[in-house]
DNA sequence: ATGGTTGCCAAGCAA
């Protein structure tokens, strides 16, 4: 069967909901990973997903930061708050569905890389690495760790990489980080089929969208087990034309499983 | 251009 997946920080469900509602309606999407959603749990609209027919894992708080897995398939074994220090702030939400244990994550944005703030994101990324070397294999364990992962891994991932150098979500310390999380074993099914330059975020300002400034920082990482079923991945660009976008494109990924 | 915009929710923070 044919499954398909997609990663999209939504910037506040509710000031999103009638795009992201449109997005599922109109792609099918059978599993949506969400960030951002801003609300917490006990005003997460969940009436209009299981309306279409989705199940929900939602782990939120108030205004900021929080995660949501939407599936029209079983959701099973959710788990919230899994870093060992405790400090995920509502950022990461595993599921597992079908047999793919699905990691749905919001990286912390880490302010500035001389802030407190950015070394709670390096060692957000190293914890999270720590999980998956303790409790999974990635020849052997369907492993998907998709969201906002608030940092580009490569060159070709940042619109100047002169200006971006040092810069928050580029800087040499985040990168390593990033890396060490990749070297687990993880393939970036986006560029199993996309050689060129693309963006999946463009910040507010500036015009920075109009003038295609922008990063790589949206990700749907696989583990090998995987790899054979790939079939396509994309970023859908369009969902940034909107009139009051969020400041985030979705990436579409598909699989025969 | 150390600016700019958006969303939280009602002032300033986070992104």
């Amino acid at each position: 069967m044919e499954f398909s997946i997609a990663t999209w920080n939504v910037n506040s469900i509710r000031a999103r909901i009638s795009y992201v509602i449109g997005f599922l309606k109109r792609t099918k999407i059978d599993v949506l990973c969400i960030q951002e959603t801003k609300v917490k749990d006990s005003l997460f609209p969940k009436d209009e997903f299981e309306s279409l027919g989705y199940n929900l894992a939602i782990y939120g708080g108030k205004g900021y930061s929080g995660v949501a897995t939407i599936s029209r398939l079983p959701i099973e074994n959710v788990k919230k708050n899994i870093l060992s220090s405790g400090l995920d702030e509502k950022r990461i939400i595993s599921t597992k569905i079908k047999d793919i244990d699905i990691f749905n994550a919001y990286f912390p944005n880490g302010q500035n890389p001389e802030s407190e703030k950015f070394q709670e994101k390096l060692k957000f990324i190293e914890e999270l690495k720590n999980y998956l070397y303790s409790n999974y294999n990635t020849k052997n364990d369907k492993v998907i760790l998709l969201g906002d992962f608030n940092v580009a891994r490569l060159p070709i991932d940042v619109y100047d990489e002169e200006k971006m150098k040092d810069k928050i979500g580029y800087h040499p310390k985040e990168k390593e980080a990033l890396n060490h999380l990749y070297e687990w074993g993880f393939v970036d099914i986006f560029r199993m089929f996309n050689r060129n330059q693309q963006f999946s975020w463009w910040d507010y300002r500036a015009s920075s969208f109009r003038k295609n400034i922008g990063l790589r920082i949206d990700y749907i990482w696989i583990s090998e087990a995987l790899r054979s079923n790939c079939r396509s991945c994309y970023i859908d660009k369009d969902e940034r034309k909107r009139e009051r976008p969020s400041d985030h494109a979705p990436v579409v990924a598909k699989f025969e499983i």
